[in-house]
DNA sequence: ATTATATATTCCCTCATTAGAATATTCGAA
DNA sequence: TTCGAATATTCTAATGAGGGAATATATAAT
């Protein structure tokens, strides 16, 4: 279980592919279409599509020459719990920061 | 955002690092404990614990010269949200599988 | 049949990651 | 202050991942 896991945030621990993940959350996308949009080279987009492909996150319709990748439904919920992890987080370093930036103040008298 | 978040992935994209996350769920470790218990070296062990760190995930509390490691409890729900997901799935496969293997007895007739 | 378009794959290079071994650091105990 | 236990860090070798360029494959259009 720890393998199969550890493959899934493989696949996911990635930036161009993460972003491909947020765009697929919206509608089906083609390669040429994500590589214009990413802008990141046709090669590139295939190549990080396969393995969200392989880590079973997307699906693939094969449309004459084309291919249509989209989410699988099953993903947006593991993912969005992480999206609103990091959220939180970063809202709460910033309210430390703003803290502290106040006691900053305080000490200097201002 | 794309960024952090891959970060975090990547943090979690060991089976080393996903089996300590498990046994933190259960109490405090050591990182004596934590290598008898994983079977990993001690130094194997520090850094894969600090990459945990580093990524925000654990907390440290200095004791002496120990160091008691525990997970913060805010990713305990995203961290089962995927597991939810890959039990399903493969229970998903599973079923499959069996549905497959159903079909190609009947076409043997047996 | 030939050509153009969309996508996938391969090769190569570079950089990151992992594990093991050895060493350094920190702290309590004697 | 020296010793031992617990932990961290450094160094090195092996493996893996990502990007660019070139090439291969598949399909539609002519």
């Amino acid at each position: 279980m720890e393998e199969k896991l550890a493959s899934l945030f493989q696949a996911l621990a990635d930036p161009n592919r993460l972003r491909m993940m947020e765009l697929l959350r919206k509608q089906e996308w083609t390669v040429g279409m994500m590589a214009t949009q990413l802008e990141i080279s046709q090669p590139q987009t295939s190549k990080h599509l396969r393995i969200l492909h392989d880590a079973g996150l997307v699906t693939v319709t094969i449309d004459a020459n084309r291919r249509r990748y989209a989410l699988k439904s099953q993903v947006v919920e593991p993912l969005d719990a992480w999206r609103t992890y990091l959220a939180r987080e970063t809202a709460r370093l910033d309210r430390l920061e703003n803290f502290l930036a106040e006691s900053q103040r305080e000490e200097n008298g201002s």
